[in-house]
DNA sequence: CTTGCATCTGACGTCAATGTCAGGTCTTAG
DNA sequence: CTAAGACCTGACATTGACGTCAGATGCAAG
C-alpha cells in the first residue's frame, strides 16, 4: 500500500509517517518514481510506535528499543533489552504520579462539592 | 520568604515561578523595591500546581481549575468546577492509556526473555 | 563603602513532533 | 489525453514550559 493508506490505516498523519522513516523508525520500498510502499504488517507497527510516543517515549528511545521487535534474542539487542526494561519502570512510576494527582484532583473535588451543597441549602 | 527561598523550598527553579505569576497562577506581593515576597502556603500552592503540570494540565488549564482552589462554593466556579471533572477523568484515561502501554512493553520484555534464555542454552 | 549574591525585566534560545506551504512529479479515472 | 488528486522533497512555522543571558538594581556583611 501506500503512505496514504498506510497513514488512514494506522490513525496518523502522511507527516508523521514521513517523520518516523527520518528518524530510523519505519522504512519503506520505494518505487521506480520514489512512492513509498508498505506491507501489511507495517500497521501494526505503525500502531506499536505510536503507543510508545503516546507513553512518552521519544524518538529516540523508540529507535533504541525497536530491534528487541525486530530481532528479539540478538545479540546486540543487550543495550535495547536493558533500555525496554528501563522505560516499562518510568511508565510504572509516571503511572503512579499520574494517580497521586488524579487523587488530589479528586480531594479538590469533593471539598468543592461539599461547599456547594451547602451553597445550595443554606439553612 | 523571597523568590529564591520559595523556589528551594518547592523544588523549582526561580524562573519557573516567574513564570507562574505571569500565567496568573502565583500572585506575590512586592516589596517597595520591586522584589517579589510569598508566605508559608505559596510552598503548597507550587507543588500543587506541579503535580498538575506533572500530569499533564497546561497553564490555561490549571488557571482555569484554580477558582476550586482559592474560592470553593462560589458561585462563578461553576466552570472551574466542571474543568477539574473534565481533567481528573482526562488523567483517568491516560492512566488506562499508559498502562496498555506498559502491557505491551511487558510482552515484548517477555518474547525476549524466552529468546535469550533460548540463546543461552542452544541445546 | 564595596563586594558579592539575589533579584528585577526583557528578550531570545530550546526541543520535539507535527502542521503547512511551495513547486514539482506520479497515477488513475473518465 | 487530461484533470484531479496522491505523492515527492525541502523548508519554515508552531507550541509550551522553561533555560539562559544581559544589564540594572537591591541587600546584607565586613
Amino acid at each position: 500500500m501506500r503512505i496514504g493508506e498506510l497513514a488512514a490505516r494506522a490513525g496518523v498523519s502522511v507527516r508523521s509517517l514521513r517523520y518516523y522513516e527520518e528518524q530510523g523508525l519505519l522504512t519503506s520500498t520505494r518505487s521506480l518514481s520514489g512512492q513509498r510502499h508498505y506491507t501489511d504488517d507495517e500497521v501494526e507497527r505503525v500502531r506499536l510506535i505510536q503507543r510508545m510516543y503516546g507513553a512518552g517515549l521519544s524518538s529516540r528511545t523508540i529507535a533504541e528499543v525497536l530491534p528487541c521487535v525486530d530481532t528479539p534474542s540478538e545479540q546486540n539487542s543487550d543495550e535495547a533489552f536493558e533500555r525496554l526494561v528501563q522505560e516499562r519502570d518510568r511508565i510504572s512510576r509516571h503511572i503512579d504520579e499520574l494517580a497521586e494527582a488524579r487523587d488530589a484532583l479528586d480531594r479538590l473535588i469533593e471539598v468543592n462539592r461539599v461547599h456547594r451543597a451547602q451553597q445550595l441549602t443554606p439553612r
